[in-house]
DNA sequence: CGCCAACTTGATAACATTCAATGTAGGTGG
DNA sequence: CCACCTACATTGAATGTTATCAAGTTGGCG
């Protein structure tokens, strides 16, 4: 039988959430709306979680939903014909889905850990965004970002050594952890080896080599529970950045 | 004597363009606006052109200006502290730069042929910007165009080999070409085999080595003046998507 | 026509992949 | 509660693609 199956849900799917106590409000786009817009915003929109590893958004696929991650964590990615995978980027609460996209979505998306979203009709959305210039103006900024984030990912990608390129990454989750106001050490990773291979155009085992090298150099230490401490910060960023 | 100093000009430059007549209009998010909004415009831009080989945009400068090419080709990269240098992008008339930009510029950008550019003050576009809806629009258009090319690059740079990587290359100008109502086959290549290997994230050598190969198994054919044949698309396009 | 930069080709080496085996941890059932 | 089982992670050995180092060749431009 199948690993996943036709979009399996927790428990209290579809419910209706109240924006005005939504965790995540002060990052998302929702930060561009006033209270009186949220509610608006509110109407068209339907909460929704998801079991880990479940794909809920598949490339190719007819456009008409976005979302907008309330917990957990995904990973954007694209495949080659024979399989082989790239992974665009991994999403945290706050982050938005669907923003940058045409017709149909450019890659499919699937949950790492079970995961909670809002989900908005796209056409309602741009109904909404024309009316308000502030919610535009917010996803353009954010447009931007991702843009710039996608830069960096090709300059590791197309020069970066594997030292550099796992350096590099763990440093990203660790300012990204602190950006969050979450503590930047002990760094979580959720994703498997084989999700880092494929984010970092590299294959599980040179991965793992990789850590265990930084390990072995004391710059890092593997922690239980999927974590990573680092030890010399300074000397990780150095490796990150190819000095 | 360093190859290239600050900034020189071709005659005619600083000139103020009308932008009544200008060639790209209907390409350049100039085309969002209206007459008298393009006067707007006019008023806050200043024409000006660039030799081959000049760096206009310093990555970490101050980004207080925009750009948007009437004429020509640059390159966008990015270097790490040893020289590795990656190109982010090849940019064609109407195509936009400092769009996407935080306060300082986050990658160089260098002509490749003597190229023209509108210049405009940012501060200026966006005030342009906040009044213009329909401007804004066509920004995040842009941008979402831009994020969905990054990421096929990104697919490229992770997990294609140099044989796909040149493929999808010829390919992409192709088609760039063909969009602009140019013929797509004999391809024009206005940039070096550096410039192609730091796009791709190999080298020159291997770059050269992968075009002979292609070469001879009939794929495509080298034509003087810096021209691509295209011999058989299908498989040429069958290669780049890694069949 | 000659020069110089860019491109091509050749030989060797290195880094990462591939194939294969072993180790470890989380989850399940006895 | 422990033993087992399965996933995943790590380690090992050999291969291969691409990089590096080095020598030609071509072609554009004065």
């Amino acid at each position: 039988m199948p690993p996943f199956d036709i979009g399996k849900l927790l428990p209290g799917n579809t419910e209706v959430a109240p924006c005005g106590a939504c965790p995540v409000r002060s990052l998302a786009v929702c930060s561009a709306l006033h209270t009186d817009d949220i509610s608006q915003l509110a109407d068209i929109m339907v909460a929704q979680r998801y079991d880990a590893q479940h794909t809920f958004i598949n490339e190719g696929d007819f456009a008409d939903q976005a979302y907008n991650i309330t917990s957990g964590t995904v990973k954007m990615y694209k495949l080659l014909a024979d399989g082989r995978r790239q992974i665009m980027g991994f999403l945290y609460p706050g982050d938005f889905i669907g923003l940058a996209v045409d017709q149909s979505y450019p890659y499919s998306v699937e949950t790492v850990v079970p995961t909670a979203v809002c989900r908005f009709p796209r056409k309602q959305l741009d109904e909404l965004m024309a009316a308000e210039p502030r919610l535009q103006k917010r996803m353009l900024a954010q447009a931007s970002h991702e843009l710039a984030a996608a830069q960096d990912q090709m300059l590791l990608l197309g020069r970066k050594t594997a030292r550099e390129k796992i350096a590099s990454f763990i440093m990203m989750l660790s300012r990204r952890a602190m950006e969050r106001g979450q503590q930047g050490n002990p760094v979580h990773l959720p994703m498997g080896r084989a999700d880092i291979a494929d984010f970092l155009g590299l294959t599980t085992e040179t991965v793992s080599r990789t850590f265990t090298q930084l390990k072995t150099s004391g710059t890092i230490r593997l922690r239980e529970g999927s974590k990573v401490a680092i030890i010399d910060r300074p000397q990780l960023e150095e490796i990150a950045d190819g000095v």
